[in-house]
DNA sequence: GAGCCTGTTCAGGTAATGTTAAACACGCCG
DNA sequence: CGGCGTGTTTAACATTACCTGAACAGGCTC
């Protein structure tokens, strides 16, 4: 788990770019920067940051378009994004804040200011291990990017549902999820099924696990626990 | 379902207040309003708004000083608070954002941004609010997400109307809930069920808990006392 | 002590979940 | 294209835990 925080930074004044970087560095930041949309985009795959600062008008992809793309990708939907820009343009500030985007500041900004508002962002975002891709607990890992589960050293392999179900419930031990919750999140709200097929994928996955961690809250839901 | 969102507006001028309100009710959101900063803190005290958007020049107690004292009580501590102010004072603006407030919007203000910025800081909200879901009350937690009363460390199992009927008992403790109150908030309005029914659970309860928590007022009802 | 309210106990009914097997959907590969 | 295997869903049935009403006991008020 790292525990600082990153900050990536995205504007084609290598001025700014150098400002900005000085300063949040100076709050014990770590910072990542690019010189436009693209290379934004590149980095923030990379670097997985918290926070990313775009520039709304940088060559090549806007900053309301590398938001756009950010925000469709899961991993990047609850990063904290903010705007900068030269221009306090209300159309443009409302389509940024519509991408959703969290704030949308203007040029030129004191580093006081600016600093302040990035805690304030900060103080909002969400426990950082719990959206992680990897769920560690234990001698248990549940890997969402590999769709692996490894119980003491031993790779288990359950089918996408169950994976699915179980990384949900993991994603906050001891959390009660509704039926309706899980079917909203793990089959979606178009999708349709019967009663008991939530019920049979949760027996499925008691018995590859082996271990008695999922837990019947009778009329309520089922909740992980370790 | 979740009940509508509730948003408090602090100002001294009722023109704002006026235009601020129908915009935001436009939305589909509750509003309640203040004039200033001692009738700000009596409406969030007894609304529990999820956002509160105070003016910052306000006779009495200022904004600055509303959010202070807000942020010092637990029940405040999660709750999005914004400034608005016709001044866009460097100082007053870091003061306000380092008292701990989300947001800092200086007047005028257009309509549209506004209810984008607010929006955008209820996309935010969500993952905070587990605060919300624990009532804790010295040794005694009453978990509503995790379904789970703990009793000077120690887990209780409740089934599910005993644990609403205590959850909502607790959720005010000292007041007296009448049966018929009881019967609408746990069972709901078109359920009816015997008088007994009540008393059998609330034995229940005192068995498990096996502390002396709950007062019969006999004739009325029942309380929590802690 | 009569009348009213609440406490206590218990067992039947029932709604919610567990279990199983079979049907269905889908891609893969010859 | 058609059989095969895996994954997913449904249906039918078993099982469980929960809820509730009834029946009675006890306490308080008048």
């Amino acid at each position: 788990m790292s525990t600082s925080k990153k900050i990536l930074i995205a504007d084609d004044e290598p001025d700014i770019l150098e400002i900005i970087q000085f300063n949040l560095q100076g709050e014990g930041f770590e910072v990542i920067t690019a010189k436009n949309g693209d290379e934004a985009l590149e980095q923030a795959r990379r670097h997985q940051p918290q926070l990313i600062m775009l520039d709304v008008m940088m060559p090549g992809k806007t900053g309301i378009e590398v938001c756009r793309m950010l925000r469709q990708q899961p991993e990047f939907k609850s990063t904290l994004i903010v705007f900068l820009s030269a221009l306090s343009d209300e159309t443009t500030e409302l389509t940024g804040l519509e991408t959703g985007a969290d704030d949308y500041l203007t040029k030129p900004i004191s580093p006081k200011i600016l600093i302040s508002k990035v805690h304030a962002l900060f103080r909002r975002l969400p426990q950082t291990d719990t959206n992680d891709k990897v769920i560690q607990l234990g001698d248990l890992r549940i890997d969402r990017e590999k769709y692996i589960v490894n119980l003491a050293g031993e790779d288990i392999v359950l089918a996408r549902k169950e994976f699915e179900l179980l990384a949900l419930l993991a994603s906050r031990p001891g959390k009660v999820f509704l039926r309706n919750e899980i079917l909203n999140q793990v089959w979606g709200t178009e999708v349709i099924v019967g009663d008991r097929t939530i019920d049979v994928h949760i027996r499925k996955i008691r018995q590859k696990l082996n271990v008695d961690c999922i837990t019947t809250v009778k009329g309520v839901g089922y909740k992980f626990e370790w």
